[in-house]
DNA sequence: TTCAAATAGTTGGAATTTAAACTATTTATT
DNA sequence: AATAAATAGTTTAAATTCCAACTATTTGAA
Protein backbone atom coordinates (compact mmCIF):
# COMPACT_ATOMS: atom_id res chain seq x y z
CA UNK A 1 0.00 0.00 0.00
CA UNK A 2 2.85 2.34 -0.37
CA UNK A 3 1.18 3.99 -3.50
CA UNK A 4 -1.75 5.44 -0.56
CA UNK A 5 -0.75 9.07 -0.25
CA UNK A 6 -0.63 10.58 3.07
CA UNK A 7 -3.97 11.82 3.25
CA UNK A 8 -5.33 8.35 2.50
CA UNK A 9 -3.05 7.05 5.42
CA UNK A 10 -4.58 9.81 7.65
CA UNK A 11 -7.90 8.42 6.57
CA UNK A 12 -7.05 4.83 7.36
CA UNK A 13 -5.87 6.02 11.10
CA UNK A 14 -9.40 7.52 11.96
CA UNK A 15 -11.33 4.50 10.26
CA UNK A 16 -8.96 1.91 12.60
CA UNK A 17 -9.75 3.95 15.42
CA UNK A 18 -13.09 3.96 14.98
CA UNK A 19 -12.81 0.38 14.90
CA UNK A 20 -11.43 0.15 18.40
CA UNK A 21 -13.93 2.12 19.06
CA UNK A 22 -17.10 -0.01 18.20
CA UNK A 23 -14.62 -2.70 19.89
CA UNK A 24 -14.83 -1.53 23.19
CA UNK A 25 -18.51 -0.30 22.88
CA UNK A 26 -19.54 -4.08 22.07
CA UNK A 27 -17.33 -5.71 25.03
CA UNK A 28 -18.47 -3.01 27.16
CA UNK A 29 -22.33 -4.15 25.92
CA UNK A 30 -22.02 -7.55 26.92
CA UNK A 31 -20.04 -6.87 29.98
CA UNK A 32 -23.47 -4.88 31.17
CA UNK A 33 -25.60 -7.24 30.00
CA UNK A 34 -23.69 -10.64 31.56
CA UNK A 35 -23.67 -8.59 34.60
CA UNK A 36 -27.14 -6.85 34.57
CA UNK A 37 -26.49 -3.51 35.02
CA UNK A 38 -28.92 -1.46 34.31
CA UNK A 39 -27.02 1.30 32.13
CA UNK A 40 -25.77 1.97 28.50
CA UNK A 41 -21.91 2.72 27.44
CA UNK A 42 -22.73 6.61 26.76
CA UNK A 43 -24.06 6.39 30.50
CA UNK A 44 -20.76 4.73 31.47
CA UNK A 45 -18.59 7.12 29.85
CA UNK A 46 -20.14 9.99 31.61
CA UNK A 47 -20.09 8.33 34.94
CA UNK A 48 -15.92 7.38 34.38
CA UNK A 49 -15.79 11.10 33.82
CA UNK A 50 -17.50 11.99 36.79
CA UNK A 51 -15.28 9.61 39.04
CA UNK A 52 -12.28 11.82 37.89
CA UNK A 53 -14.43 14.82 38.43
CA UNK A 54 -17.26 15.02 40.25
CA UNK A 55 -19.00 17.95 40.04
CA UNK A 56 -18.53 19.01 36.03
CA UNK A 57 -21.18 21.16 34.73
CA UNK A 58 -22.86 19.46 31.55
CA UNK A 59 -21.57 21.26 28.71
CA UNK A 60 -17.97 20.26 30.22
CA UNK A 61 -19.10 16.81 30.07
CA UNK A 62 -20.69 17.38 26.46
CA UNK A 63 -16.81 18.87 25.35
CA UNK A 64 -15.27 15.67 26.72
CA UNK A 65 -17.83 13.30 25.23
CA UNK A 66 -17.75 15.33 21.93
CA UNK A 67 -21.59 15.03 22.28
CA UNK A 68 -23.50 17.91 21.78
CA UNK A 69 -25.05 19.89 24.72
CA UNK A 70 -28.65 18.87 24.12
CA UNK A 71 -27.54 14.98 24.25
CA UNK A 72 -26.17 15.74 27.23
CA UNK A 73 -29.32 16.61 29.11
CA UNK A 74 -31.14 13.57 27.43
CA UNK A 75 -28.15 11.59 28.97
CA UNK A 76 -28.01 13.38 32.46
CA UNK A 77 -31.56 12.77 32.71
CA UNK A 78 -31.16 9.03 32.05
CA UNK A 79 -28.81 9.15 34.94
CA UNK A 80 -30.80 10.70 37.11
CA UNK A 81 -33.35 8.45 36.84
CA UNK A 82 -31.34 5.75 37.55
CA UNK A 83 -30.27 7.93 40.70
CA UNK A 84 -27.03 7.71 39.47
CA UNK A 85 -25.86 11.25 39.97
CA UNK A 86 -28.25 14.44 41.15
CA UNK A 87 -28.48 17.91 39.24
CA UNK A 88 -27.11 20.96 41.56
CA UNK A 89 -27.81 24.77 40.54
CA UNK A 90 -24.48 26.22 40.77
CA UNK A 91 -24.79 29.07 43.14
CA UNK A 92 -21.65 30.93 41.95
CA UNK A 93 -23.22 30.63 38.39
CA UNK A 94 -26.29 30.28 37.99
CA UNK A 95 -26.15 28.87 34.14
CA UNK A 96 -24.18 26.13 35.12
CA UNK A 97 -25.80 23.08 36.60
CA UNK A 98 -23.35 20.96 38.79
CA UNK A 99 -23.50 16.95 38.09
CA UNK A 100 -22.75 15.04 41.16
CA UNK A 101 -22.42 11.33 41.94
CA UNK A 102 -25.18 9.71 44.24
CA UNK A 103 -23.66 7.16 46.55
CA UNK A 104 -25.30 4.69 44.21
CA UNK A 105 -23.19 6.04 41.42
CA UNK A 106 -20.22 5.90 43.49
CA UNK A 107 -21.22 2.22 44.64
CA UNK A 108 -20.65 1.32 41.18
CA UNK A 109 -16.91 2.50 40.63
CA UNK A 110 -15.05 -0.06 41.10
CA UNK A 111 -16.74 -2.49 38.98
CA UNK A 112 -16.96 0.11 36.23
CA UNK A 113 -13.63 1.30 36.20
CA UNK A 114 -12.84 -2.24 36.53
CA UNK A 115 -14.50 -3.19 33.39
CA UNK A 116 -13.17 -0.48 31.55
CA UNK A 117 -9.33 -0.56 32.76
CA UNK A 118 -9.49 -4.11 31.67
CA UNK A 119 -10.75 -3.52 28.39
CA UNK A 120 -7.97 -0.56 27.73
CA UNK A 121 -4.82 -2.47 29.52
CA UNK A 122 -6.00 -5.48 26.93
CA UNK A 123 -5.64 -3.28 23.84
CA UNK A 124 -2.30 -1.94 24.74
CA UNK A 125 -0.55 -4.86 25.51
CA UNK A 126 2.91 -4.91 23.83
CA UNK A 127 2.95 -1.43 22.95
CA UNK A 128 5.23 0.74 24.10
CA UNK A 129 4.42 4.00 25.47
CA UNK A 130 6.42 6.02 23.71
CA UNK A 131 4.48 4.61 20.54
CA UNK A 132 1.17 6.10 22.02
CA UNK A 133 2.84 9.52 23.20
CA UNK A 134 3.87 9.51 19.48
CA UNK A 135 0.48 8.87 17.71
CA UNK A 136 -0.99 11.16 20.57
CA UNK A 137 1.32 13.62 19.35
CA UNK A 138 0.15 13.12 15.68
CA UNK A 139 -3.37 12.98 16.39
CA UNK A 140 -2.95 16.37 18.24
CA UNK A 141 -1.15 18.27 15.51
CA UNK A 142 -3.91 16.92 13.08
CA UNK A 143 -6.48 18.93 14.95
CA UNK A 144 -4.47 21.88 15.62
CA UNK A 145 -3.97 21.92 11.59
CA UNK A 146 -7.30 21.36 11.15
CA UNK A 147 -8.70 23.71 13.43
CA UNK A 148 -6.35 26.76 12.02
CA UNK B 1 0.29 13.97 32.49
CA UNK B 2 3.56 11.52 32.64
CA UNK B 3 1.05 10.32 35.52
CA UNK B 4 -1.25 8.78 32.89
CA UNK B 5 -1.03 5.56 32.63
CA UNK B 6 -1.11 3.84 29.45
CA UNK B 7 -4.25 2.91 28.89
CA UNK B 8 -5.44 5.97 30.31
CA UNK B 9 -3.12 7.22 27.21
CA UNK B 10 -4.76 5.05 25.08
CA UNK B 11 -8.30 6.74 25.66
CA UNK B 12 -7.16 10.11 25.25
CA UNK B 13 -5.65 8.86 21.70
CA UNK B 14 -9.10 7.75 20.95
CA UNK B 15 -11.11 10.72 22.02
CA UNK B 16 -8.21 12.83 20.20
CA UNK B 17 -9.55 11.17 17.05
CA UNK B 18 -12.98 11.59 17.38
CA UNK B 19 -12.18 15.33 17.95
CA UNK B 20 -10.41 14.75 14.31
CA UNK B 21 -13.47 13.65 12.47
CA UNK B 22 -15.88 15.90 14.41
CA UNK B 23 -14.23 18.78 12.56
CA UNK B 24 -14.39 17.18 9.61
CA UNK B 25 -17.73 16.41 9.86
CA UNK B 26 -18.74 20.09 10.14
CA UNK B 27 -16.25 21.56 7.64
CA UNK B 28 -17.73 19.19 5.19
CA UNK B 29 -20.99 19.91 6.30
CA UNK B 30 -20.56 23.74 5.88
CA UNK B 31 -19.13 22.59 2.95
CA UNK B 32 -22.14 21.20 1.65
CA UNK B 33 -24.27 23.77 2.69
CA UNK B 34 -22.47 26.84 1.28
CA UNK B 35 -22.12 24.79 -2.06
CA UNK B 36 -26.02 24.00 -1.58
CA UNK B 37 -25.57 20.63 -3.06
CA UNK B 38 -28.19 18.01 -2.05
CA UNK B 39 -26.21 15.64 0.03
CA UNK B 40 -25.18 15.06 3.75
CA UNK B 41 -21.84 13.61 5.40
CA UNK B 42 -22.89 9.87 5.90
CA UNK B 43 -23.62 9.86 1.92
CA UNK B 44 -20.58 11.98 0.65
CA UNK B 45 -18.58 9.42 2.57
CA UNK B 46 -20.09 6.47 0.69
CA UNK B 47 -20.05 8.10 -2.93
CA UNK B 48 -16.04 8.61 -1.77
CA UNK B 49 -15.87 4.73 -1.75
CA UNK B 50 -17.95 3.82 -4.62
CA UNK B 51 -15.21 6.23 -6.53
CA UNK B 52 -12.81 3.79 -5.30
CA UNK B 53 -14.69 0.74 -5.74
CA UNK B 54 -17.26 1.48 -7.89
CA UNK B 55 -20.19 -2.13 -7.27
CA UNK B 56 -19.87 -2.94 -4.28
CA UNK B 57 -22.38 -4.55 -1.88
CA UNK B 58 -24.02 -3.57 0.72
CA UNK B 59 -22.49 -5.34 3.57
CA UNK B 60 -18.93 -4.61 2.47
CA UNK B 61 -19.83 -0.50 2.36
CA UNK B 62 -21.10 -0.90 5.65
CA UNK B 63 -18.09 -2.82 6.61
CA UNK B 64 -16.08 -0.03 5.82
CA UNK B 65 -18.19 2.38 7.31
CA UNK B 66 -18.42 0.72 10.67
CA UNK B 67 -22.33 0.48 10.38
CA UNK B 68 -24.80 -1.68 10.95
CA UNK B 69 -26.16 -2.95 7.69
CA UNK B 70 -29.50 -1.34 8.03
CA UNK B 71 -28.22 1.62 8.44
CA UNK B 72 -26.86 0.79 4.91
CA UNK B 73 -30.30 0.13 3.53
CA UNK B 74 -31.27 3.52 4.89
CA UNK B 75 -28.23 5.22 3.19
CA UNK B 76 -28.59 3.55 0.02
CA UNK B 77 -32.03 4.67 0.12
CA UNK B 78 -30.87 8.10 0.55
CA UNK B 79 -28.46 8.00 -2.78
CA UNK B 80 -31.04 6.13 -4.54
CA UNK B 81 -33.75 8.81 -4.36
CA UNK B 82 -30.90 11.70 -5.49
CA UNK B 83 -30.23 9.32 -8.49
CA UNK B 84 -26.80 9.08 -7.22
CA UNK B 85 -26.36 5.25 -7.36
CA UNK B 86 -28.68 2.15 -8.72
CA UNK B 87 -29.08 -1.13 -6.76
CA UNK B 88 -28.48 -3.87 -8.79
CA UNK B 89 -29.26 -7.49 -8.32
CA UNK B 90 -25.88 -9.59 -8.37
CA UNK B 91 -26.28 -11.91 -10.94
CA UNK B 92 -23.92 -14.92 -9.24
CA UNK B 93 -25.22 -14.17 -6.12
CA UNK B 94 -28.63 -13.02 -5.54
CA UNK B 95 -28.13 -12.22 -1.85
CA UNK B 96 -26.53 -9.41 -2.74
CA UNK B 97 -27.44 -5.95 -4.16
CA UNK B 98 -24.24 -4.12 -5.76
CA UNK B 99 -24.17 -0.41 -5.88
CA UNK B 100 -23.39 0.98 -8.80
CA UNK B 101 -23.01 5.04 -9.29
CA UNK B 102 -25.01 6.44 -11.49
CA UNK B 103 -23.86 9.21 -14.24
CA UNK B 104 -25.17 11.85 -11.86
CA UNK B 105 -22.93 10.10 -8.95
CA UNK B 106 -19.84 10.20 -11.24
CA UNK B 107 -20.29 14.38 -12.17
CA UNK B 108 -19.74 14.87 -8.49
CA UNK B 109 -16.72 13.60 -7.78
CA UNK B 110 -14.10 15.91 -8.77
CA UNK B 111 -15.90 18.33 -6.76
CA UNK B 112 -16.76 15.66 -3.51
CA UNK B 113 -13.12 14.14 -3.93
CA UNK B 114 -11.42 17.73 -3.57
CA UNK B 115 -13.21 18.87 -0.67
CA UNK B 116 -12.21 15.36 1.26
CA UNK B 117 -8.58 15.43 -0.13
CA UNK B 118 -8.40 19.28 0.73
CA UNK B 119 -9.34 18.30 4.71
CA UNK B 120 -6.26 15.80 4.67
CA UNK B 121 -4.31 17.49 3.18
CA UNK B 122 -4.44 20.28 5.45
CA UNK B 123 -4.95 18.06 8.71
CA UNK B 124 -1.46 16.04 7.39
CA UNK B 125 0.31 19.26 7.06
CA UNK B 126 4.20 18.88 8.47
CA UNK B 127 3.59 15.54 9.10
CA UNK B 128 5.82 12.84 8.48
CA UNK B 129 4.28 9.77 6.46
CA UNK B 130 6.91 7.57 8.73
CA UNK B 131 4.91 9.14 11.73
CA UNK B 132 1.43 8.29 10.02
CA UNK B 133 2.83 4.80 9.55
CA UNK B 134 3.69 4.16 12.78
CA UNK B 135 0.53 5.07 14.34
CA UNK B 136 -1.31 3.54 12.00
CA UNK B 137 0.25 0.08 12.88
CA UNK B 138 0.07 0.66 16.81
CA UNK B 139 -3.77 1.19 16.40
CA UNK B 140 -3.98 -1.92 14.55
CA UNK B 141 -2.35 -3.63 16.74
CA UNK B 142 -4.67 -2.16 19.46
CA UNK B 143 -7.51 -3.74 17.13
CA UNK B 144 -5.41 -7.09 17.01
CA UNK B 145 -5.36 -7.27 21.02
CA UNK B 146 -8.58 -6.48 21.48
CA UNK B 147 -10.24 -9.07 19.20
CA UNK B 148 -7.54 -11.76 20.36
C1' DT C 1 -24.75 51.86 34.13
C1' DT C 2 -26.84 49.85 30.36
C1' DC C 3 -27.25 47.19 26.57
C1' DA C 4 -25.15 43.68 23.40
C1' DA C 5 -22.81 39.41 23.19
C1' DA C 6 -21.63 35.15 25.11
C1' DT C 7 -22.67 31.06 27.74
C1' DA C 8 -25.45 27.00 29.95
C1' DG C 9 -29.28 24.47 29.69
C1' DT C 10 -33.83 22.86 27.69
C1' DT C 11 -37.15 21.69 24.14
C1' DG C 12 -38.94 19.95 19.76
C1' DG C 13 -38.12 17.96 15.47
C1' DA C 14 -35.61 15.50 12.05
C1' DA C 15 -31.90 12.39 10.95
C1' DT C 16 -29.20 8.50 12.07
C1' DT C 17 -28.01 4.33 14.29
C1' DT C 18 -28.55 -0.15 16.30
C1' DA C 19 -30.81 -4.55 17.66
C1' DA C 20 -33.94 -8.05 16.70
C1' DA C 21 -36.91 -10.51 13.86
C1' DC C 22 -37.75 -11.63 9.41
C1' DT C 23 -37.17 -13.37 4.13
C1' DA C 24 -34.35 -15.04 0.50
C1' DT C 25 -30.38 -17.21 -1.04
C1' DT C 26 -26.06 -19.73 -0.79
C1' DT C 27 -22.69 -22.83 1.42
C1' DA C 28 -21.41 -26.72 4.05
C1' DT C 29 -22.40 -31.13 6.31
C1' DT C 30 -24.31 -35.43 6.71
C1' DA D 1 -29.77 -34.96 -2.28
C1' DA D 2 -31.48 -33.07 2.05
C1' DT D 3 -30.99 -30.16 5.56
C1' DA D 4 -28.56 -27.06 8.75
C1' DA D 5 -25.78 -22.99 9.09
C1' DA D 6 -24.23 -18.80 7.26
C1' DT D 7 -24.86 -14.59 4.71
C1' DA D 8 -27.23 -10.29 2.54
C1' DG D 9 -30.81 -7.38 2.77
C1' DT D 10 -35.20 -5.34 4.75
C1' DT D 11 -38.38 -3.81 8.30
C1' DT D 12 -39.78 -2.08 12.69
C1' DA D 13 -39.09 0.04 17.02
C1' DA D 14 -36.30 2.27 20.32
C1' DA D 15 -32.28 4.94 21.42
C1' DT D 16 -29.20 8.54 20.33
C1' DT D 17 -27.66 12.44 18.05
C1' DC D 18 -27.58 17.12 16.17
C1' DC D 19 -29.66 21.52 14.88
C1' DA D 20 -32.32 25.50 15.70
C1' DA D 21 -34.95 28.19 18.56
C1' DC D 22 -35.75 29.41 23.04
C1' DT D 23 -35.03 31.08 28.29
C1' DA D 24 -32.08 32.49 31.91
C1' DT D 25 -27.90 34.27 33.44
C1' DT D 26 -23.40 36.37 33.20
C1' DT D 27 -19.73 39.07 30.94
C1' DG D 28 -17.97 42.85 28.48
C1' DA D 29 -17.99 47.22 26.06
C1' DA D 30 -19.87 51.74 25.02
Amino acid sequence: MSSQTIAEKARELLRSMGEVRNTLRQYISVRIKEEDVDITFELLEILAYLYKKDGSNQQEIADIMLKDKSSMTYQIDGLVKRDLVKRVEDENDRRNKLIFLTEKGKSLQNMLQGWVAGLYDKSVQGIDEGEIDSALELVQKMNENLKS
